[in-house]
DNA sequence: CGGTGCGTTGACATTTCTCAACTGTTGTGG
DNA sequence: CCACAACAGTTGAGAAATGTCAACGCACCG
């Protein structure tokens, strides 16, 4: 029990809390496995809990009527989701599908998490910080979605990845498929395809399927600060 | 006294407070005026205190090294803004500006409020719902701005206001300059002008310079979803 | 070994941006 | 009260970026 204590402590909700308290969430908690492909919920689905990725991954869409699909995200292991819908809305917004073949979600139980927020005061300083911090990310990225150049658009996203190695060969691991990565830039596959071809021959950068090395960390920032495209 | 008390009854984080923890909150705030083109704060300030737009206007925007300007978000009357920073940076992340010429603002201590959330478990709730409401609103922004089309993105926008009028003729305040429309819209004023202008000679739209009617709210509804943006 | 799906590349069509000129409104100062 | 400046919005012409469609190579998996 003291492994999934340890897991939740890294999850945003709920690293502010207290010890004593962190063990009435343990208890909240239950564990499944999804396969690839399975749906986790759907949209306009009530919603009595809330979910953390323990493993594998999750995409959140939306479906327009004629059959379009919409990423809204996409989630690896250590993020969560859902709370806003359990706190305030009562419904899904979104559908889940689970996308990596083992993938294990821990479902926390929303009255008895709401119940904690009301006996505790303690509790709220947590969940409200979290909110905020994701407040936040969004913000970045409606920034980011406002520029109109797409090799902009890509260059900040870069800049916010947590990338390892040193200075002068910075290496971005994707984690997610190139496919889904341009829809999150609101591109088409073949225009991010195109811009790393570009930037690859210009020697800023080497790519391969799933990771991107930048080499040139400055030119990347003059990339998102939108000045000289077209090398 | 209760003059401000009924105003701040409609802020969104404070609405779901019990009346007495309303009073408290009076108690934290104050109201100052600013002329037109006047700096509330700067981005990277030290953030005591969150503010309400009781009249006027105010504009959030981030500035790049280089003088260009990006628009963050446009707010009028009854939105409050910078409660993320307060309760969770510590710093501004956007520069603040009024935009009419009496622009009143209620400024709200930081360390009083963040003093009645922990005093009071009631508080919280209040908060965190608000919070994820606009977590929910950025959501359906980032949703908004993946769209490809300009088209698109302008019709869902004007789906999602506040629209009054009968059936067959809604009427949409734009209570912002068509130029800050466009930015927000992730989109030139030439474009924007052009689709209004396009949309009027289809007899879908009515537009003058503040306020457009949706004639045709099917029509919309179809170009929201992406279809036949070329009369 | 063949299939399935991802990523790349090419040719082409479109949208949108850019630059520039022009119009109309608002507000100011003589 | 009017002239004029400042600014928001419109319109046009041309350029550039990006989307679309299609074909191909390449890895991964049964």
């Amino acid at each position: 029990m003291s492994e999934l204590a340890a897991f939740l402590r890294g999850l945003p909700h709920v690293s502010g809390l207290p010890p004593e308290l962190l063990e009435r969430v343990v208890g909240l908690c239950r564990e499944r496995s999804y396969a690839r492909g399975e749906r986790v919920f759907g949209r306009g689905e009530p919603c009595r809990t809330f979910h953390a990725v323990r493993a594998g991954g999750v995409r959140l869409t939306r479906s327009t009527p004629e059959g379009r699909e919409q990423l809204v995200a996409r989630l690896g292991p250590g993020a969560s989701f859902a709370e806003a819908a359990l706190l305030a809305f009562g419904r899904y917004p979104v559908d889940a599908t689970a996308v990596e073949d083992p993938t294990v979600l821990v479902t926390i139980d929303g009255a008895g998490f709401q119940r904690l927020l009301q006996d505790d005061p303690r509790a709220a300083p947590a969940v409200i910080s979290s909110l905020c911090v994701r407040l936040a990310e969004l913000v970045e990225r409606v920034d980011e979605l406002s520029r109109v150049q797409a090799g902009e658009r890509l260059a900040r996203w870069l800049q916010r990845q947590p990338a390892r190695g040193a200075e002068g060969r910075l290496t971005v691991e994707l984690g997610l498929p190139k496919r889904e990565l341009a829809a999150h830039l609101a591109m088409t596959p073949e225009t991010l395809s195109r811009l790393l071809g570009r930037w690859r021959d210009a020697g800023w950068i080497e790519s391969d399927r799933r990771c991107i090395v930048v080499l040139d960390a400055e030119r990347l920032a003059e990339l998102a600060e939108g000045e000289g495209q077209a090398p």
